[in-house]
DNA sequence: TTGTAGGCGTTATCAA
DNA sequence: TTGATAACGCCTACAA
């Protein structure tokens, strides 16, 4: 059994509450107490027991990152900038994970029962009477990626993003734009509606009138292949390759497209999508548009922080990221 | 406030522990009790309060990693290990953050003060007497790369994989080999010295007369201009590179070499370590020895259970894995 | 099949 | 400056 804060008072020779006392530095306390006391609790390393003090406290000093399973590197620099800003505060990280689907059912079982004191929601498709009672109650949830206007969120204008690309592409005399997305893969989530009408929405306020749609299996390293093979396919093929599908999908086509002979950018331009580490490692460096994935895990943290405390606006509050084009070689 | 046991007792009409038992599915109470609960359980949105249920229960269902904050692929796949196998069980995974240097003092309240079930340990350098202490009192902690005799812990061959790196190399005919190393970086954890140590006996054991190390800052991007530079610098360059730093770094040679004119594998071999998602990126497939993070995490995650169990051999168990080189184009 | 009572370890309130 | 007491919400005997 571990050492409580019974043992210590009778090690100690003081009262319970006088021990609690001393833990948490209270300066009504005499010195030659506390140092009593103090040293007693070094010798026996004791540790608050956190269930007893959270029970107490009605708090748990924990965020919790509700996700699925799905492996993604935007998910991973999200993570790093919750991270970090946890860092150093009174706050702790835990992750949970969910089926995909069954994300609302973790996060009401974490907020109800108090697994911790606020959710971030990455890529989670909740259902309007899941969200209406979260919201009654004025519980701490932070929609992340798959944000709904009137609750709190933090989102990437993917849309912008999208038009943002096609419009540099052009910029640089590209007029055969290719997108490619994994549209079956994430059915449901914005982000791959919004990258394909800012694609479409560009095309057509640029005239361009090529219009080719590269659906890919997964966001993964087989992408490059089927994305090469689709292209030399065609009779008339694109003069630029736009991967709203990832850096890591147009890494695999840079390095495809060497093996069959396809130059880039001088046959094809190409850009990713993230500005992940990929970017930088390619030998032919990516031009990419970045999503700012790490500021994003800042400002939702930051966002559930300002729920904790109550802060009205907060909740009905959404961030929204802009996307910056990252030139590099491959356009 | 939010809803408890004893509010749903009242409005079923029943006792607390009926509820208890309900809740958990006992065979001891009728079907009528039973859905008359449950529909109430349902509408008032009530879950059992997490706290409330470890205090009473003595353990979390939490297992924690903690590590000091340097970013790096190996931790990042290796918590992914751990992410995959927690995914599914019962048990829940925390991240805690400790500055280098304070990760015993971090382990010890996790673990004393039940913050956690379990803690696995990254890169800690762990004092002998924390560690005594630790294992007299039977806490679950499980070593992460570096290891202790004696105490349960999961690690990489270093040493081994060095030295076949070597041999791979020496092998395709190399007989001028550098390695690049960020030892002050990573002073006093072992596998920078394993790494090294595996080279300089693969080179005397091979009769290799030539040796060259390259001490990067860091293990980022900026480490391919270093050794490039040094490379260049040498009146008798070598005909191979070694990046015991990591597939990033070799990437960034990789880069660096074609700005500069060094061909790959021509001019120069080069291997890097780790075998991460980088070296399937770069445009020039990279050979690279190959580190098992995600089996180590799962492993570390599998030692935590059993010495959560208490499995008296779990209590002194080193898990090693071996190296393996993985022959793609750069070597 | 259901209910009562006590305690897990902590802290908050109030009294001394 | 310290101590006694009562919760926090749950579960586990044991009793009915």
């Amino acid at each position: 059994m571990a050492v409580t804060i019974k043992q210590i008072a009778e090690l100690a020779g003081v009262a319970p509450t006088t021990v609690s006392l001393v833990l948490r530095d209270s300066p009504k306390v005499g010195r030659a107490t506390k140092d009593r006391v103090l040293r007693i609790v070094e010798d026996m390393d004791y540790y608050p027991n956190h269930s007893g003090k959270m029970l107490k406290q009605g708090r748990t000093d924990a965020v919790a990152i509700v996700s699925s399973l799905f492996q993604n590197i935007f998910k991973m620099e999200f993570v790093n900038g919750v991270e970090r800003a946890v860092h150093g505060g009174p706050f702790q990280l835990r992750h949970y994970y969910a089926e995909a689907g069954s994300e609302p059912a973790k996060c009401k079982e974490i907020l109800y029962g108090k697994m911790a004191d606020a959710v971030l929601a990455m890529s989670m498709l909740a259902p309007p009477d899941f969200l209406a009672k979260i919201k009654a109650s004025r519980k701490p949830l932070v929609l992340v990626e798959d944000v709904v206007e009137g609750f709190p969120g933090v989102r990437f204008d993917n849309y912008a993003a999208s038009y943002e690309a096609v419009r540099y592409l052009a910029g640089k005399g590209r007029r055969r734009i290719a997108i490619s997305l994994a549209m079956k893969a994430y059915m449901g989530h914005c982000f791959v509606d919004e990258r394909l009408r800012g694609y479409i929405a560009a095309s057509r306020d640029l005239g361009l009138e090529y219009s080719e749609i590269i659906e890919l299996p997964a966001y993964d390293l087989g992408a490059g292949r089927i994305m090469v093979e689709r292209i030399l396919d065609k009779s008339e093929p694109p003069d630029a390759l736009f991967c709203a599908s990832g850096d890591l999908t147009a890494a695999s086509f840079l390095k495809q497209a060497r093996v069959q002979g396809l130059r880039v950018p001088d046959d094809i331009a190409v850009m990713g999508f993230d500005d992940s580490i990929i970017a930088q490692t390619t030998t032919l460096g990516l031009t990419t548009v970045r999503q700012p994935s790490t500021e994003m895990g800042k400002a939702a943290l930051d966002l559930a922080l300002r729920l904790i405390d109550g802060e009205a606006e907060a909740f009905s509050m959404i961030v929204t990221f802009p996307p910056e084009i990252i030139v590099r070689e491959s356009a």
